[in-house]
DNA sequence: GTGGGTGCAAAGACTTTGCAAGACG
DNA sequence: CGTCTTGCAAAGTCTTTGCACCCAC
């Protein structure tokens, strides 16, 4: 539910000692609501008519402390360009190699930790699969 | 063994229809020897002063060739340095989220197929593992 | 009021590309 | 020898920073 996640957002801006300001609130509820990962570009493609004034500087400053708060995470990418995930509780990912695509994945791995815990104190865990998604397998006819 | 490995490289690169040079050779006797999944920068810096005449652009030509060849892939990240891997058959990656350093992980997770197979057709796997390694971890008394 | 936040423009980091000269097979 | 490769410099992306103005508390 969003209306539960905006509350959350706020006590946590706050208590992070930050400002809750429109344009943090808009990038927040718009990655929140999505599914595909955006990249500050992105996402300031799609607040720049929404939001009466908001910059790209501004999304990107957001994402940093909304990442520094612990509402937002990166995504591992193979690429240059960083992507964010607004649900930062343990899930994995699959990644189309064909189109980009980045969806979640339900499923937290199974591992060994003893084999873990020989490199060092872990901390997170996430898997990354790759592999062509429905939409472009379908059009490999 | 090292010496395998670069029979194996000289084979695939033929194979691709590309040469051998010793500026190709060299990156990949580099990257196949380090377990630090260097950077183009990083390879570059090491490579300069053994190898007469070598550029950082050819770094990355040369990196672009041999992932397109199957001779290393990318290794995912959260930052935006591109960095490479030798190891090119299944394995996971262990993250230290103090120092950076990224080493290999010879683990393959087991995961419940069906769940990927909703969103697409799977073609590797890899886990990521964030967490402090020993070194930090010993310094953080 | 005051400290944090914002927008703009400029700088910075990383990577790619155009072109002429050179090397591999 | 022809084609692929290289090096240099310039251009291209993506991201961060400096600075002046503005806003919420």
């Amino acid at each position: 539910m969003l209306k539960d996640r905006v509350e959350e957002f706020k006590r946590r801006v706050k208590a992070s000692g930050l400002k809750i300001t429109p344009q943090r609130l808009a990038v927040y509820k718009e990655i929140a609501s999505r599914q595909d990962h955006p990249s500050a570009e992105e996402l300031y493609e799609r607040l720049k008519d929404k939001i009466e004034g908001i910059s790209l500087t501004t999304v990107y400053r957001t994402l940093a402390s909304l990442e520094k708060a612990g509402l937002v995470q990166r995504v591992p990418t193979l690429k240059d360009k960083v992507r964010y995930d607004a649900r930062v509780e343990p899930h994995s990912h699959f990644v189309c190699i064909k189109c980009g695509k980045i969806v979640d994945l339900d499923l937290i791995p199974e591992v060994d930790r003893s084999k873990i815990e020989e490199l060092g104190e872990p901390v997170s865990c996430t898997l990354m699969c790759y592999g062509i998604c429905r939409e472009c397998k379908g059009e490999e006819t």
